[in-house]
DNA sequence: TAGCAACTGGACACTGTGTCCACTTACCCT
DNA sequence: AGGGTAAGTGGACACAGTGTCCAGTTGCTA
């Protein structure tokens, strides 16, 4: 069984030419996201991949053969929801994008993936927290870019502050937050802006 | 069926005198955290109610009696673990004890976690990632602790600053950084400083 | 339009869960 | 002392979800 990327399902095989995907399997490939959205949504018992599978319309093995488990699906799920952010981190305007200092650009940061937990909520919930979330190209984007941003700001060790500073977005911590603590998404964020001007500043 | 304490797994029940607990529980009490500590260190497959029942020479009934899965056993472990730390805390030597300038304190305490999370690598894998985290008493402690230390070096909303100076801590970040990243200890605990001396200098 | 490889989907065996209840046993009371 | 009783015990049971497998199907290519 070959190696599938988490985020297309596709197969993974830099080298040689591989023949076309077949129609259908496209569109089934299309239909699970979608699938897998609405079961989420639904939010009624356990989302498994069963679930999924009836749902999308296809069978379980189907189903299998594109993604291992049910944390894939959703960490899929949420890195289609962050590639809008990513945009706008790489050419949007400031804060956000380039042209703010260092510091400034980590609390706008903080303020949209914030923005994102609150968002999509259950789709973050059903990713099992666990390692597949550093896995995911969403994480490795955010680590790509608050290291360029620990550089400018000639912060030492970058390398092992990163995850440091990313830790406190974890779907887990936030969920604590909010519901344990009743904390307000601005109050975090407020918070999350106090760590990124010290740490940066 | 009454709530229990997550450590001891005795019933909770502040009010009413409750009849003493009967010798054979208390035997059976002390045996299913030590069988679970086998169970995880032997580490050949996954922790299972099942097993640790096995382990301890108990029946499925009998654990499920004192603990409702495998991750409160797991934090009931850890607990037990981080007594003498606690300890430390509240009454030893500066820094991790009283004395020290509160940022001097946190590294301490950061210190000491990672200690700890290097020593009982395996159980704290066997916790799963999740709520149960922040249910344990020793998540509660560092609470508090950190709460007082906030308090005394006048950082504004503490309450809100909590959770995100502790979620480095949080076992997932740290194997992700020992393992995937391939990062010392000694490094980690570098930036673990750093950031308790922003954060509290 | 024939061949074939990719794809499909449901059946299957299996693992672990959590509950239930008849039996046992430690402790209290007289 | 020993009987009553409620707490404690443990294995059987029904069930849910997993992941694999393979015979059948279908889209693509030559």
């Amino acid at each position: 069984m070959p190696k599938r990327d988490l985020i297309t399902g596709l197969p993974i095989d830099r080298d040689q030419a591989r023949p076309r995907e077949r129609a259908d399997a496209a569109r089934n490939r299309a239909l699970v996201l979608d699938a897998a959205e609405r079961v989420i949504l639904a939010d009624d018992g356990p989302v498994t991949m069963d679930r999924i599978a009836k749902a999308a319309g296809i069978g379980r093995g189907t189903l299998y053969r594109r993604y291992p488990d049910v944390a894939s699906i959703a960490a899929a799920l949420v890195d289609s929801r962050e590639r809008r952010l990513q945009g706008a981190v790489i050419s949007g305007p400031p804060p956000l994008g380039p042209g703010a200092p260092p510091a400034d650009r980590l609390a706008a940061l903080y303020r949209g993936v914030v923005d994102l937990l609150e968002a999509h909520t259950p789709i973050y919930r059903a990713i099992s927290p666990g390692p597949i979330r550093y896995a995911t190209g969403a994480y490795g984007f955010w680590r790509l870019h608050v290291r360029t941003l620990l550089v400018a700001a000639g912060t030492p060790d970058p390398d092992a502050l990163l995850d440091l500073l990313l830790a406190p977005l974890s779907p887990d911590v936030y969920q604590h937050q909010r519901r344990t603590l009743g904390l307000s998404p601005d109050r975090i964020v407020d918070a999350l802006t106090l760590v990124a001007h010290r740490m940066l500043g």
